[in-house]
DNA sequence: CCACGCATGAAACTTACTTTCACGCGCCGA
DNA sequence: TCGGCGCGTGAAAGTAAGTTTCATGCGTGG
């Protein structure tokens, strides 16, 4: 399990690190194969800064030292290569881009993005929080901006199957009512940067008021941790043109889905009953052939 | 070239090597992973010989000195594992699942879905449809349900790069608003079955008055192609239990992003423009530090 | 039986990595 | 505004890893 996307967990923890650790890291997440041929004093001097630094970004990941660094760098590199054409993938979309290249780029990141965020996802922590929201009588769900709608469509999903669960998209109201849990219920705020304003507040009143709090971010080490009893951690390293931040969304929903099913194996016949139900529910809304 | 094969290229040259250096050579090909940790001492005494024999036996592979060789052992073992435990895959989860097991089926199953639908993907009908939303001075996007989110989302991209688009969750204001249509705006509507009676009720009206219509469906021969110009699939093989249908909505999303990254590719400057601004008017919400 | 060459390990040496420590900068409280 | 406190940082000392050198010993051929 320790073996899992070194260079995705260190692009989650890099908004965490001091500056001259950051340069470092951006060297390494740039090229992991150049950097696991680098000597420590090489890549000190190509990140200007000084051996010392190197060794405490390698704490910071995790990792014993500098030589260990480099055998994971290496190993990670050699397993990235191959599926898709290299020129386009990881980056930003280059202007001249036809369709397909496009395409390609963008299935790359999103792909890569849930599986490996599947691979970092510590399924401990996912069972305790499957765990409170079984046991919750309430459960609370808020996200700002694009983690709405994967706060909407948790809310929309526990609901089905006969959990009661809310989405409040506007602050005051999500304030209002996080004010009203109690012992036992959860709230979770979903935040990709984990630095939402309302989201945190949110929680913290939820918490105050002896909640269980969980956290749906990409940066395990931001603010939002402070305020969370639980941290499931997202690993999408966005590019920068790619606006609403898709590959992050996908993630989120990832997660949010294993925890869904997470929930409804706890109690399989009933889940599926009301999957049943509601599936039937809309069934008069389908049409089966073309109208004239 | 000299990237390929070491381990095979080792095992060709053992014979050559000398009694002690083969002993070396032994280990190193019967657990590349387990070399690539160890440091040259241990691997000597592991050896039975001296650090000296190592490092001669490095050479006599033709690579510099012991870290390269590590570094190479690393990188190779790591090409040799396979990605994805496949015992757990490409089903239903199984009643007994651990949590683990859970993680690994669901984001195989959504990875898959992204990958798969992109893959059949046209470019062609892509840029049709790009073709078609640059030039329209209206958007309008439908969408019931969990297709709804897709809509949504969809909407609010199209929003922030300055391209005016709507989206109505509600039937009555989507029927009045398609009817506002004309000649030169584009209707999409969004429906994972393709027998969503209000999604098809909307597209048939925007056609009528001579806006071009565009649907996102799993299933290119259902009743929604019928009233599209173009069709865009998405390839997702939900399995039973999966209620929410989280991998035909990841599907549905990348494909939205798609479009959206070829429509902000047809004016880079402008659309980059607008994020940065729709960026900043977030950015005050943000928070950096814990507080209090 | 001696001489030569080769494989080998011990030890010297060099380089790389790691730890320690002190400086300086920014922030908080007075 | 000032003092001090803590953190990030690099210089330098210290340690460990890797590399070279060299002497030994063994086998082989003269």
């Amino acid at each position: 399990m320790p073996e899992a996307g070194l260079i995705v967990q260190i692009s989650g923890l890099l908004p965490a690190l001091s500056p001259a650790e950051q340069r470092v890291a951006r060297l390494v997440v740039a090229d992991p194969a150049d950097a696991a041929r680098r000597t420590i004093t090489d890549l000190a001097t190509a990140a200007e800064t000084s051996e010392a630094t190197v060794i405490r970004f390698c704490r910071s990941v995790g990792l014993e030292g500098y030589p260990q660094l480099r055998i994971r760098l290496a190993a990670e590199a050699a397993r990235r290569v191959e599926p898709v054409d290299a020129r386009v993938v990881g980056g930003d979309i280059p202007p001249g881009a036809d369709f397909a290249q496009i395409i390609a780029t963008i299935a790359f990141n999103d792909a890569r993005a849930v599986e490996e965020t599947a691979q970092q996802l510590d399924p401990e922590v996912c069972e305790a929080v499957v765990e409170a929201l079984n046991a919750a009588s309430r459960i609370e769900i808020y996200g700002a901006g694009a983690s709405g709608f994967v706060a909407s469509d948790f809310q929309q999903k526990l609901h089905r199957i006969g959990r009661t669960a809310y989405y409040w998209p506007d602050v005051h109201s999500a304030l209002t009512s996080a004010a009203l849990l109690g012992r036992g219920d959860v709230a979770i705020g979903i935040s990709h940067t984990g630095t939402t304003g309302d989201v945190l507040d949110v929680l913290e009143v939820a918490r105050s008021r002896g909640a269980t709090t969980v956290a749906l971010t990409n940066f395990p080490r931001s603010p939002i941790a402070d305020v969370a009893d639980h941290v499931l951690t997202t690993a999408a390293r966005e590019t920068t043109y790619r606006s609403g931040a898709t590959a992050s969304r996908l993630a989120q929903l990832t997660v949010v889905d294993c925890l869904f099913v997470g929930v409804a194996a706890r109690n399989r016949a009933k889940a599926r009953k009301a999957l049943e139900v509601t599936a039937e529910a809309v069934r008069s809304r389908r049409v089966t052939r073309r109208r004239g």
